[in-house]
DNA sequence: ATTAAATAGGATATTTTTATCCGAAATAAA
DNA sequence: TTTATTTCGGATAAAAATATCCTATTTAAT
């Protein structure tokens, strides 16, 4: 469904997200320990949201990724998504005709159409912050 | 979503289906031909079809893949992801956790799931049928 | 200024997926 | 029986995704 990429930067935002709520900024290496992902790439994939405005990077000694306190109710799983794997997700056909196009649908077009509308909708109306309260209160977890 | 692989299984599968109940017996060159695909590389995800009895095929001369007339109104979507790009779609946690599981979910299993149950269901549900029949008539198409 | 800690980013390596190539085995027709 | 055609299956090759490594740059504290 995602990338490897996509997956480590949505739990990467999400433990940011919380750090930031308690103040605190974290480093590719914690975010790594934490979300159980390889350190260096997931570096990488930072670099990625901080380009898309998504986090926040500060650099040299006491640095580190956060996210504004008064935007992480604001940042939608979407807003990730997009950052790593683009749009592909919505533009492109289920079967890999070279466009997803109602005049020339593929075979499951209309039945792909409408679960990746449901996607779509779900990753735009949800927010960082409630994934973060979930683990904050310990219904869900960021590895194993 | 679905790999290239399952792409190709899944057009290819819809053209032997058209091709079957029309009394043909097509080459994986045709196949390949008519859904814009890498012969060769098509060639071996046919092997896997025929693996896992979704298609049949008959060696030597005026050879070629084939289904059975009386079976293409009851193989599902399902059979053919599952065929060659195994459970993982169901089985797999959406965040990468080592399994999906309602007693450690990852911060999305919730709402991924009802979408996964969605993807599931519309596999499980449509028929090679009704694919070939929308090809024959013209209102979907297998490349371009 | 110097130092230590941190991100940025280019280069490279590894793994997985996608794709190609070729010879062996099977089969129907001549 | 010979030949032509076709699937099967193993061995590679190429491309993409994932992962690692190393150096430069930035910055706060001392
Ligand atoms: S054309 Fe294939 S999903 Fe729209
Ligand atoms: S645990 Fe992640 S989707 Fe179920």
């Amino acid at each position: 469904m995602f990338s490897k990429a996509c997956e480590y930067g949505i739990k990467a935002s999400i433990f940011i997200a919380i750090s930031s709520s308690e103040g605190k900024r974290v480093t590719p290496k914690e975010i790594a320990e934490e979300i159980n992902s390889p350190q260096a790439f997931t570096a990488k994939i930072l670099q990625a949201l901080v380009k898309h405005d998504v986090i926040n990077s500060v650099k040299g000694a006491y640095g580190g990724f956060e996210i504004d306190k008064n935007q992480i109710n604001k940042i939608k799983l979407a807003q990730i998504v997009n950052a790593i794997d683009g749009d592909k997700i919505y533009r492109g056909c289920g079967l890999g005709l070279e466009k997803c196009d109602e005049n020339h649908p593929c075979p499951v077009h209309d039945k792909f159409k409408s679960i990746r509308n449901n996607l779509q909708f779900m990753l735009e109306h949800t927010t960082l912050e409630e994934l973060a309260l979930d683990i904050k209160s310990g219904a869900s977890f960021l590895k194993v």
